[in-house]
RNA sequence: GUGGAUGUAGCUCAGUUGGUUAGAGCACCGGAUUGUGGUUCCGGGUGUCGUGGGUUCGAGUCCCAUCUUCCACCCCA
């Protein structure tokens, strides 16, 4: 017989077993950090009507789309969490109640070659705050909190949390006569951080046509950086030339000027000027985040104010922010520098419960009791060797055995062992429990990332 | 989508100018040890050399095709 040689497709991370419970230590840090800013659960399908999730038409997404057909539905899976949440809000706007902040944790799809970092399925953690007409732009103030408390519960300290205005971009490139190129221009700046401004100048005048005295203008604006109070005045020298320009240096002071009241460090924050990152959708303030260690694997984190997004569903207006944390790019980079915090989490269950003798109503028994005290419990069923049972317990790094021989159970008692340090103690099931219960609290708060 | 590489055991990799039965470390399995795992000792190779064809007395090694994976670009979490 023929057999198939199991694979798993280029671009599709499969975890083993220990490395998933990080992953989903990691992806529950996420959910309720989200949940502490008020923010809903919501699960969309994985799977939509073609028309709907290509609405916006043409671009990137058209290309990298996974596509197909089922007898006559033309189907496609989704690219991303923003515009199944689009989709979602038109048709449900009569009923949800604004501004509607959901959170969303789910796999998303692109058909591109997969690389050191990128992959084909991967998981987004998006956040995202809708308005009904109108949305202040004190929730474009509230997004880096959020991130900055999402990255800090992880265990992550060395992250940098970059923000920029469109509205700026925009207005400086029509101040140049440039506007035509805007988009291009900014997709081209982005790069200066990976090529560098010679590069990125040369591709200004020579792939773009930019005026050697406009190219000029823009690497200079670039130049600016620092402190966010130093990148504000100098920004404050271009003022009064452009509407939408002054429009986005508002914007841009009104969310600077309330991180400490959200509690950001200064440390973690910057505005960057080169940033234009993410779907041609954002209208306005755009976020993206780095790990300075690692600027190779790209942005972690990003996402932005967008104000028609809904409008190819609905009249309404309905104008939105949010970002998406790219969590399985992140999980890789942490696993690659070895900053998860192995040790703790790679247990299925706290402590395995090892009957010796072919009665087995004494193990379940008190697995059920340890059960109800909260400790993630199993029971080794199967009839093997003493030894074979005991390895099993070791390579699972399970921490506590509780072993019931036939003087255990006589005596009504059960054994515990630490797997850790050897030491065993026969005691009742209770005091047992409690022991356990003690030991493990510690192990289990620990977080995600190591230090 | 464009360009460049890669492929030998579960993993990381050796394998001479083409030459008997393809190796190492780790992992894995069994035993030393029928109430004690992780350490130690002993034993075990678990393989369609990616696939198909060609050259040759002889191919893991040379040639062609193909697939796969990886890297860079594009774009992006």
């Amino acid at each position: 017989m023929d057999r198939i040689k199991p694979r798993t497709l280029s671009g599709f991370m499969e975890l083993s077993p220990e490395k998933q419970a990080q992953f989903e230590k990691i992806k529950d840090t996420l959910a309720s950090t989200y949940a502490l800013y008020g923010f809903t659960p919501l699960d969309t399908p994985v799977i939509e009507a073609s028309e709907v999730l290509l609405a916006k038409g043409g671009g990137e997404t058209e290309k990298q789309i996974y596509r197909f057909t089922k007898g006559d539905a033309d189907l496609s899976l989704r690219f991303d969490l923003t515009v199944p949440l689009a989709k979602y809000v038109a048709m449900n706007a009569g009923t949800l109640s604004f501004p509607f902040r959901r959170y969303q944790i789910g796999k998303v799809y692109r058909g591109e070659r997969a690389q050191r970092g990128r992959f084909r399925e991967f998981y987004q953690a998006d956040i995202d705050i809708i308005g009904d007409g109108a949305l202040s732009i004190i929730n474009e103030a509230e997004i880096p909190a959020i991130i900055y408390k999402t990255f800090s519960a992880l265990g992550l300290t060395r992250f940098i949390i970059r923000v920029n205005n469109r509205k700026i971009l925009n207005g400086f490139y029509a101040m140049l006569g440039l506007s035509e190129k805007s988009g291009d221009i900014m997709r081209t700046v982005d790069k200066l951080d990976k090529i560098g401004p010679d590069k990125v100048k040369a591709l200004l005048t020579d792939e773009l046509s930019v005026p050697s005295d406009a190219a000029g203008e823009i690497m200079r604006f670039m130049e600016i950086k620092g402190k966010t109070g130093d990148v504000l005045s100098a920004l404050e020298s271009y003022a009064g030339k452009n509407e939408i320009f002054d429009t986005g240096l508002s914007e841009l002071k009104t969310v600077t000027g309330h991180l400490s009241d959200f509690g950001v460090p200064a440390e973690n924050f910057a505005v960057d000027l080169s940033i234009a990152r993410g779907l041609d959708y954002y209208t306005g303030t755009v976020y993206e985040t780095v790990l300075p260690d690692h600027p190779e694997i790209g942005s972690v984190c990003s996402g932005g104010r967008y104000d028609e997004l809904a409008g190819y569903y609905t009249d309404k207006k309905l104008p939105g922010v949010g970002i998406s944390i790219g969590l399985t790019r992140l999980f890789f980079v942490l696993e690659d520098c070895g900053m998860l915090n192995e040790e703790v989490l790679k247990a299925p269950a706290d402590a395995i419960v090892i009957p010796m003798t072919e009665e087995l109503s004494p193990a379940i028994s008190a697995a059920t009791a340890l059960r109800e005290a909260g400790i993630r419990t199993q029971v080794y069923t199967e009839q093997k060797k003493f030894k074979a049972k005991m390895s099993y317990a070791s390579k699972l790094g399970i921490p506590f055995a509780v072993l019931l021989g036939e003087d255990e159970i006589a005596e009504n008692k059960v054994s515990v062992k630490n797997m850790a340090t050897g030491q065993q103690e026969t005691l009742e099931v209770s005091k047992a429990a409690a022991m356990i219960k003690a030991a493990i609290t510690e192990i289990n708060t620990a977080k995600a990332i190591k230090e």
